[in-house]
DNA sequence: GTCTATAATTCGATAGAC
DNA sequence: GTCTATCGAATTATAGAC
């Protein structure tokens, strides 16, 4: 029972399939939003018929589902200098991205898409809360301290990406990193204001 | 040729139709995004008949860029004392945004429509780098530090108006202002990094 | 100025042949 | 597994009566 012919192996010829779509729905969510990308011209870039979409995922709401399925790969806190801590999550996040256009089109989806932001608040409430409070003190402030985390994190995407505004843009990835750390620092390890 | 009757005045019964209009507009568009708040929705809200929103704004583009209006009202910046600069900023932003649904409705029609998008490009590059180039020293660094000033600024809206992240909903004015704060601070008036 | 009627598309989803 | 054909619904936009 080592190897090859069948039997245990469901894969064929429609794992091929199902990956293209996925990653050109991914590519036309990403790109036009959750309305405005069609199964239509999924389809056509994946270069398969419309109803195979349908067959595969069901739905529109499911195609998503599937494309925009999304971890953040936090590395581990606890073996992070503590002062390095803003810095060391910056640069995951800048390199996670921009190699993965999956979050892209989970933020652009999120503006319209219930359940594109149910999925969003997932992401960053769970995974991001479970990293920050593994090394909190005070448990009270850990969700508003991975909150506003978030706040930056997303707005630096939301610019970097969406909007796409010009400063944001040209400036290197090395740059931001040296701006944004600071920030995330104080908000993970910061005395809370007054 | 002091009052009342006519001639000079343009306004009669279309004024209130084209007002009411617009508020349902910012509405929908604030709840919904661009692409899913339709004509007819919006001319339902306003107890009107679709047709009128076509005779008085041309287009569904053209009632967006009507809609979409926004202007961020920036304080002049040279009679804040500088240390305060980030408060400023922060409490401003934050009166402005809740009690006015403009900036909601721009920020979730960016993610998707192009026009949005440049909008926002215009709101931010210009009007507020406009307003950190009156007391900035390095004029090269003008546009960078009004583009981070914008990614937290954006970020913090998206998280609690748009995703809705429970920890930045929950949040009170203050206390956002509060944390924030010396974010802007640093990205307006900081030494920039090594 | 206001509304009815409808044109012209486009989309998600389904049925069924092969 | 794959494709053709099409349904039914919804949309923006227009033409024209009143």
């Amino acid at each position: 029972m080592t190897s090859s012919t069948r039997s245990t192996q469901p894969r064929r010829r429609s794992d091929a399939t199902r990956a293209a779509i996925l990653r050109a729905a991914r590519e036309r969510f990403a790109a036009d939003g959750y309305e405005r990308a069609t199964i239509r011209a999924i389809a056509a870039d994946a270069q398969i018929d419309p109803s195979m979409v349908m067959r595969y995922y069901g739905s529109k709401e499911g195609l998503f589902a599937a494309a925009a399925e999304f971890d953040l790969r936090l590395p581990d806190l606890t073996s992070v200098p503590p002062a390095r801590l803003g810095e060391v999550l910056v640069k995951h996040f800048l390199a996670r991205w921009e190699g993965d256009e999956t979050l892209v089109a989970l933020l652009r989806a999120a503006s319209t898409n219930p359940g594109a932001a149910e999925r969003m608040r997932g992401i960053f409430a769970d995974q991001l809360t479970g990293a920050v409070a593994t090394f909190g003190a005070d448990p009270t402030l850990t969700a508003r301290r991975a909150g506003l985390v978030a706040s930056q994190i997303l707005g630096l995407a939301f610019t970097r990406y969406i909007v796409r505004l010009p400063p944001m843009v040209d400036t290197t990835p090395d740059e931001l990193v040296s701006w944004v750390a600071p920030t995330l620092q104080r908000y993970l390890t910061g005395t809370p204001p007054s």
